[in-house]
DNA sequence: CGCTGTGTTGAATGCCGTCAACGTCGGTGG
DNA sequence: CCACCGACGTTGACGGCATTCAACACAGCG
């Protein structure tokens, strides 16, 4: 834990992020100037990477871990706002014309982490085609599944919710195990619930009642999947029952 | 209603988007360039100005009236994703590199709407300076708007939440009268359960409760604020009652 | 003058949040 | 190594808020 945030490395290999959407198609030499003005930091398990608040001066990508985005409310509830996967751009508050970090980022397990300041991106949108592009592709694909979410939060009732969170948890951070797939980080009935608008109780007797019929497989901050294809009939509200 | 669609008018007034902030600080001779990749089109109450799922081959502008954004769930359910003011860029999919529009735009009264094929997208990120920055900052902000909903939707009651988009409504869509500040389209309490999440019913109660209370006056698709502060308490869950 | 879209209000049901109590796991420090 | 403690999880009971169901009122329009 000593090491958060800490630099680690100084001279990064371009072959950490060759194959990342974001720098598709560009040459090795390129490369190397991409990571010329970024740093690699590591975050231990539950420490922030950027607060809710601060000043955005910063932007990151996430080479290896995965990482919770939280935003607060004035009377302190908190709640989910995703979880960013491996090869993801997060805290692109400069992309947005924000001054401060509309959210909190924390480390879900021990994370690697690439840092650019904001300075650098002007360059980097010049340097890197495409570079633009993809990132805003990635702000439009967050604005798309945030509105699903307002949709099925309008419109679905507590259990649907929860059956559809799982099901992209498990689709975007899935490990296949012998069992079904396993959500591939620590995560609580009360970080489901904050995902969802719901209580830790409420998650707490939908798995139950799963995990008694075969769904899923769960246990101390660990949820497996184990029969997908019944998850989606009840997120669909199509379940027997 | 039979001119919905048509083109009206082929020599355009730069006077119309000098003042817009997507268009800030340009000469004159740049306004008509911008222009002249342009149409406008009036689209009559009701019509819609483009469908969900369809090719998202232009983005608009809208120069008057007021738009709103919907979408329909699988079972068809719709919510209302937002509403547009005058002056706001939307339909701009390709910001986003979506090929079909995630959402149906319907005028809510007789709109004047500024259309340009993709082909000009861009050029105008090329020859305006800013105009690309100020498209990101408007989806970075509908992101924005989009989370605070979510989070409205996990962590407070109906009765917050109607408040709430009931301040945002007469914020940005207000027109001072006599009796206070009334919504400047019409607006059934059916859009408002549909901006909410709840249902026309609940809605209806929660207005005839604040009419009673001198905190509203409401008439058939028509919503006047009288009391702002009262309704802020409200929203903000501080109501004496 | 009837029809359709909109709005109101009462009554009953039920989902899910709240309150409460207890069980269990895992890490930490003696 | 073991005891302890805090975080996490489970389950039951209860109740309230909001939906659902139902019936009616009213306005605008053809």
């Amino acid at each position: 834990m000593g090491q958060t945030g800490r630099i680690f490395m100084s001279g990064l290999d371009r072959s950490l992020i060759a194959d990342l959407p974001a720098f598709a198609g560009m040459t090795g030499e390129a490369l190397d100037l991409v990571l010329q003005g970024a740093r690699s930091t590591r975050h231990a398990k539950n420490s922030d990477i950027f607060a809710e608040g601060g000043i955005a001066d910063h932007f990151f990508l996430l080479l290896s871990g995965h990482v919770r985005v939280v935003r607060t409310t004035p009377e302190g509830e908190q709640m989910i706002a995703r979880y960013i996967n491996e090869g993801e751009l997060f805290g692109i508050a400069i992309a947005m014309g924000l001054a401060v970090y509309p959210a909190s980022a924390v480390a879900a397990v021990d994370c690697v982490v690439l840092t650019w300041p904001n300075s650098e991106w002007q360059k980097l949108q010049e340097t890197v085609p495409g570079f633009g592009a993809a990132a805003y592709r990635t702000i439009g694909g967050r604005l798309q599944e945030t509105q699903n979410r307002v949709m099925e939060m309008s419109t679905e009732q507590v259990e649907q919710r929860v059956a559809h969170a799982l099901l992209r948890l498990v689709n975007q951070a899935g490990r296949k195990t012998e069992n079904g797939v396993e959500i591939d980080f620590p995560i609580s009935r009360q970080d489901i619930a904050e995902m969802t608008g719901t209580t830790l109780h409420t998650v707490s007797r939908l798995l139950s009642a799963w995990e008694s019929e075969g769904v899923v497989a769960s246990g101390r901050q660990k949820v497996t999947v184990t029969d997908p294809h019944r998850l989606m009939l009840i997120a669909e509200r199509r379940a027997g029952r």
